[in-house]
DNA sequence: GTCTATAGGCCGATAGAC
DNA sequence: GTCTATCGGCCTATAGAC
């Protein structure tokens, strides 16, 4: 029994070495260059190990994804139901690091079947937790449901943002200044909390 | 001197088939899914060939960059020059096959410098001229920069189209018939002369 | 669960003949 | 400009010993 949960506990261990490397690689070189060799370099393993915990490449994309989007979730979770929803979902969507992952996924869904039915479950499902917020939002000032539905104010939101972090990670800034002044300016009239003295969309990395 | 012309057009043929195989692997399997073994193949040529005509398999996607951004901004110019700009560049935008190919570029230029550079400057010079047309048109409907500067105006319409049109790749719609009606209701007010009966977004392809 | 060994395949790119 | 031939490399995945 000992022996059964440090074994457990290694292959755990093993399991999380591999995903890390995994999602390091994807980061900082994209999807195509993972391979089971080089993610078993990262991780100080052999290359057959990747295969014995996950199987084939696929099943290993689709492991992180899973883990990836869990955490996400849980995490968007709690910025919905805080006081202020609507700048710190916003100042989520607009996060550089969190959306280099998710854009290699979504480059990676066009192409793979497992991968994109997933990311449409994750995405439907973030879209419904906002388009909570936003409903919550609306009714409180005032706004009728015919001016501006819930759920065209949070693919707008999203959109939005997703373009400019896009943007941004491409070397592409031109008006992106204005849009945000232009944004937030707008989601203050909303409920957003942010003084305007503070500076936006700039989440400290620790 | 007639060799060197049917030879020079031979050459270009062999550029044309080289290129177009290459779109078509892009489209249909990704960037990844490029080799000089399978382009010259789709080509019905051999794989040297590839190297012959084009160098590294990077300058082949420069290559190709090149050739797609050169007729898109043509066509842009086009579109916003004639009689109902603001539709034409948001049908456009909309448009799932283009969108497809520069989904791909822009995947690509996250991992390739020369991609990203040419990239960078293709976008720079779209959303100047959008913002053109956008200042016009705010101009004659009496908004004032301060309200919604042109630029902000071509930020906001690019990255909800491309949101659209991304998702909707990946198979996720919810929200979009409500906000492509809530878009193009605002769009009809600054001069979008699409009458209310046409089915918008919904370019045939032959 | 991790090791060695290996099958079988696609890749980019170049050399040299024609 | 196109051909044949080929080098050297990285890839996924599995088999079988320990």
């Amino acid at each position: 029994m000992a022996s059964e949960r440090r074994s457990s506990e290694e292959s755990a261990k093993t399991r999380t070495a591999i995903l890390d490397a995994t999602e390091k690689i994807m980061r900082e070189k994209g999807y195509a260059a993972v391979s089971s060799r080089r993610v078993a370099a990262v991780a100080g393993l052999k290359s057959q190990l990747v295969h014995y915990h996950f199987g084939t490449m696929d099943d290993l994309f689709l492991a992180l994804f899973r883990r990836t989007e869990e955490a996400f979730f849980t995490s968007h979770m709690r910025a919905s139901a805080s006081s202020n929803p609507l700048q710190m979902l916003w100042d989520r969507s607009i996060d550089a690091r969190g959306n280099r992952l998710v854009a290699e996924f979504m480059a990676l869904a066009h192409h793979r079947e497992a991968i994109r039915t997933e990311l449409a479950r994750a995405a439907k499902r973030i879209r419904n937790v906002e388009t909570a917020v936003w409903a919550r939002m609306l009714e409180e000032h005032g706004i009728s449901p015919e001016t501006c539905p819930p759920v065209v104010a949070s693919v707008l939101m999203a959109g939005i943002s997703r373009a400019l972090a896009t943007e941004a990670a491409l070397g592409v800034s031109v008006g992106h200044a204005e849009t945000l002044a232009f944004v937030e300016r707008y989601l203050q009239q909303m409920g957003l909390q942010r003084r305007p003295t503070e500076t936006p969309a700039r989440k400290k990395r620790p």
